[in-house]
DNA sequence: CTGAAAGCGCTTACAG
DNA sequence: CTGAAAGCGCTTACAG
């Protein structure tokens, strides 16, 4: 198996083919094709043969010549909107766990939270031919709503749901989810309760909106408590939020913050301030993410389900690849209240 | 432009190819394709009529065929151990920042620190002929070096340098930094220095082996004071390894903690336990990574420069794929020591 | 600076 | 269940 020399290269490459797999087994490259992606109408002899052959040879498929003659590329495509939030990269992985077990790639594009970037992000990936998608959401650019639909490529949403005909989303309602946390500081008395907000996207406000109805179910919904400010969350964004609330409204007694991060932040400017904890103000968080449970006092929060969101999203994908019908298109994945010493 | 047929597909396809611009341009197909790709020895008269037809088309090149024809895609494989340390996600997008304004699609694999899955990662990208490769460190089994050698894929290292000839680096000295931040403590008049790490991987080996320098330097090592553990790192276990070494060790003064979650969870378990930091322990971390400096006391750590790190590795390897040759080799871009209140 | 021919390594669609 | 032919949409290598 010797190699081509450096340089100049030859056009002829000089790995094994597919013709050659067909050469040493003895039958037709057609044939060998079929026997290579599984197909069921091929005798087992000589499927057998050609295993033998590709593994004598150490065949490997050539994917641009696959994704070629068969306009299919092996690749999914998976938009983000963010690295930087850790319930991302939690998906993301999932989503590769799931799908490289059958051979297909995740491309992945992150898209800062722009629908402008989303789009030029769709349209790069879309001109590749992906197998499939994966994509966050439902708000998009009319363009890139027009591009996927031009496409005809398998598509599944993640975070959210919707009923709406043709669309496969797994997810869970993030209005729900605000609601149940709001109504569980009401429930521990509290009513001057805020909502702490960086990075305002459609989930943001999704949640807003959840709190919104609890606060407004109880009688106690004051506009003047919603904080949203645009731009990136951090711990240190979370601090001053913190710092800006209680400074601006002392009689505030607790702050729904819409990420983590955040509100361990806020745990720490409020150690930092010796504001005690849930004592003076209750803090809740959303998502739990790491080290939420080592905070001092550890932070109450919403369970959120990436690993089986992105596990799920790539079993549905997968399933539209194999042009699958899929009977279940909505998949409400629910959340769940984590309840610690914070609130 | 109508749409084809939902079922069944043309063989034909029903995108603008290459061909069909050099129509409406009225030159050859090569001619297109050498404007398409910058050359420089197509007339400028032709080349603005060709960019003519590929707006009034709206053309978009096919990625598969390209990297049939020409036996080179225009993806970079880029292999990292884990997505789960923020310092790789930076890493990451900085990488992806870098080579996507010129083309290149980054494939990411994940290796989970484990070199058996680092070469079946290796296998299944380098089959698919990527234009580059972009690989953490320098540890790996016998046969993924020696798949890389026989691919003559265009390759650049990260996290550490290497001085070995024809090797292409980016990183700093890992041995350096661990030897910095433990001179920093033993100059604030610590002498019981512990080192507590998990994830054990080559670089963490590296900042014990500064650890071990600096400490027999000043001749006070005790190999005692070496917590290592395998497996992932966290804030929770940044705590647990907090507590052991202090039940274990009374006399403990500082801790070095190879990671900066490690040593977040540390003083989260100190605040949580009233042990005060620094008058009684000191704790140093590694990286600087998000919150760090919010913590109570702020911590003390190394900045290590990922998204630098990032973007000159994606930049030397695209002068690689190039074919041009890097006059230098190996870049070291060292580190920054961050004095903060926890020592 | 420009082009006609051949080929990259597969799969599709049609036969049998 | 198996195969011969054609083609996917580009680029390479050779001419001129």
């Amino acid at each position: 198996m010797a190699d081509a020399p450096d340089r100049p290269r030859p056009r002829s490459s000089s790995h094994v083919t597919l013709d050659d797999v067909a050469r040493v087994s003895g039958v037709s490259p057609i044939t060998v094709s079929r026997a290579l992606r599984g197909a069921r109408n091929v005798a087992p002899e000589l499927k057998a043969r050609v295993q033998a052959a590709v593994d004598q040879l150490g065949y490997v498929p050539n994917v641009a010549a696959r994704a070629l003659a068969s306009a299919r590329s092996s690749h999914v495509a998976v938009l983000i909107p963010s690295l930087t939030n850790q319930l991302f990269v939690e998906l993301l992985e999932a989503v590769q766990d799931a799908l490289a077990p059958h051979g297909y790639q995740s491309l992945i594009g992150v898209t800062h939270y722009d629908p402008a970037q989303e789009e030029a992000l769709l349209r790069s990936h879309l001109s590749q031919r992906p197998a499939g998608l994966l994509l966050t959401g439902f708000d998009r650019s009319a363009a890139a709503a027009q591009m996927l639909e031009r496409s005809h490529a398998p598509c599944v949403y993640m975070m959210e749901t919707s009923a709406a005909p043709g669309v496969h989303s797994v997810g869970f309602s993030q209005r729900d989810a605000g609601r149940a946390i709001t109504r569980h500081l009401l429930q521990r008395g509290r009513r001057r309760i805020a909502y702490a907000a960086g990075q305002l996207d459609p989930r943001v406000l999704l949640r807003l909106e959840g709190y919104r109805e609890a606060l407004r179910e109880a009688g106690c919904h004051d506009p003047a408590l919603e904080l949203l400010v645009p731009g990136p969350t951090s711990m240190a964004l979370g601090g001053r939020q913190f710092e800006d609330l209680l400074a601006r409204h002392p009689d505030v007694d607790a702050i729904f913050y819409c990420n983590d991060d955040l509100a361990q932040g806020a745990l720490l400017a409020a150690l930092r301030s010796g504001v005690p904890v849930p004592q003076r103000v209750a803090i809740a968080g959303f998502n739990d993410l790491g080290g939420s449970d080592q905070m001092l006092p550890p932070l109450t929060t919403v369970r959120t389900p990436r690993k089986e969101m992105g596990e799920r999203a790539a079993g549905m994908l997968l399933a539209l690849m194999r042009a699958e019908t899929v009977a279940e298109r909505t998949v409400d994945l629910g959340f769940e209240l984590v309840v610690r010493e914070s609130s």
